[in-house]
DNA sequence: AATGAATGAGATTTCATTCAT
DNA sequence: GATGAATGAAATCTCATTCAT
């Protein structure tokens, strides 16, 4: 039987470790660096919400630095949406994915953070740019790729410049207050790769 | 024409506020913000910069994020480089000098702040978009207008959208860690409006 | 009319500082120094006996060890005994004023801060020295010199190893649990000076 | 013979404890206490130190304090130079054991700690005394006492204050940031026992 | 108006001690 | 017995805001 991560780490000294506390903590800590950004977000309120205490915390991460880059390596890669051949569509698929995700996770919170941070604490762009961007524009650009071949995009198109507007037209939307939901999706795709699309 | 701000509601009577100190202190305030992000922006910080007390700061402003949203405000419209009559070259002018601005004035730092914020003190997003965000959009978009006027761009082509494309890119770029330098402005321009530019 | 000190150097600009405070704080942080150390007294407590708030010394005193260090340095010299002629007689009651006082502030548990510290701040102990010391060591040995004038020691006496000697003998005293009282300078005195100073 | 401390109140009964660890704590408090403190040391240093864990401390010793009443009540009494029979050349040579014991294991600073914590933990200073400080004084003196029978010092004096002048001058010298080194044995003898040393 | 003083309410971090294997 | 985990109670230092000239 193979090791399977975490859960068998176990040292046979010591009192175990209260099981679930790590994941309340770094649960915690994502929750409230997103909604509070990084220096709002205090360790009693953590613990609180984690409902360890402050030294526990500690116990874990030797500063409140170190708990908000651990907690910004906890987010998981994108979902992959099913996958139907048609590779516009499923690049359509991608991006409402994309902008779910942010809309439900503040993520537009969460990244201001992350930039705002940038010159005190590049730690937390660093991950969240391995954690969250590259995979999701991983995905994406493989998409292009896809669409490329496919004949469905122009054979000289950059995947990578592609990428950036289709993500790009996100931020910049929610920056300017323009609405990025229901059909967000079909709009940006159709605004960045044109009337190609829709032949 | 309405009052639209604190630092206009002074008596008349009494001694006269000393003038270059409101210039003084939104300067200092904007740059630290800036710099430090919100939080981390102390009046302590902003008075040394300015060269006057804590307590004359708050002469002027109730409170720090009053301060904050006053300085957000003195953010001046984007330049606007002169025209040359073509349409795509003036846009990729347009689009270089806001690379530019950003960069030089650590932009996505600012930008970073005002959506980690947006939770506790929206006023500091909505400042930012009426003061930077939408002139910059404007100017963008009447480029992408008159372009498409030029027969440049398909005339089913959506001006707004294609704005947030363009910026969008900026902003992807920067989240990724893409360079953002030199000819960023016409490889932003080229995916975005695609070959159409370069026929 | 001439500048007399501190309580002149009052720049007219801005609220004055409460009289008074400077002192309480100086004099709460020498006596909590002395009675439990440096690192048990805290700033709260400080604060607490001036009657002033935590942020009130931290005005004043950056860290605590400037804290520490300038209340040593309000240390008084030792007062002079008023000086008879007998320069034996007068040395005694110098003597005897250092046991008093000593004894009086408990100054061996100052001493023990002082030493305790020298690793980690050794500005205590090179202001006690200079404060409390040094002016001590410099009153005896003045009388231990005219003394030797005066024949009552012999020419080839070292003065500054012979001040060693006698204020040792406290030290050693108070270390090994005898008695310090009443009429030990004049033990002492007449063990370390011998009988020479009772032909 | 009595039993004389916390580390011989064992169970019989039980897992017997491992023995080298009594003396690695005992050990690790001892240089700790000296090095930083009572209060600066912490029980985690220890138990770094002495390669066990905290609780394994606190299983001897139920408090900190404890634990370090019983690091003081290892110092060993002071080890005996070699006699010659000159009762003068031993007691210099006694003293400079002495010098040499306090200087090598920051005696002083472990001394300071001593006296800082008397007023909160008097076992310290009992401690020290009774192991430390004693077995040297007896030492001395004893050495004194032959000096007087052999005619080398005046037949009314005091042995007991001779020798908390001798050790004093130690203590006075450091305490005035006077040299301590090599020769200072001699001179501390030259000067309290006068030129009758060396007729 | 302008300033330096003063402060109450935290925030991070530390530590002796107890707990659960 | 030994250990690592857990914690409550500080301690130092910071900061937005108010006060008294």
């Amino acid at each position: 039987m193979e090791n399977t991560g975490v859960a068998d780490c176990r040292n046979t000294a010591g009192r175990p470790r209260c099981p679930g506390k790590d994941a309340a903590i770094l649960t915690s800590a994502l929750t409230l660096l997103t909604q509070q950004g990084f220096t709002r977000m205090t360790l009693d309120a953590v613990a609180r919400a984690a409902g360890v205490s402050k030294a526990t915390i500690h116990l874990r991460f030797k500063t409140k630095t170190e708990l908000a880059a651990a907690a910004l390596k906890t987010l998981r890669p994108c979902s992959r949406p099913p996958e139907t051949g048609d590779a516009l569509a499923d690049l359509v698929a991608q991006l409402a994915d994309f902008a779910a995700t942010l809309t439900r996770t503040h993520g537009m919170s969460l990244i201001g953070t992350c930039l705002a941070e940038e010159a005190h604490t590049p730690e937390l762009l660093a991950h969240f740019r391995e954690h969250a961007v590259q995979p999701r524009r991983t995905a994406v650009r493989r998409l292009l790729e896809r669409a490329r071949a496919q004949g469905a995009l122009a054979p000289d198109a950059d995947p990578d410049a592609l990428t950036s507007a289709l993500l790009g037209v996100f931020y910049a939307d929610h920056l300017a207050g323009r609405a990025t939901d229901e059909d967000w999706a079909e709009r940006a795709a159709a605004a960045v790769l044109g009337v190609r699309s829709h032949p």
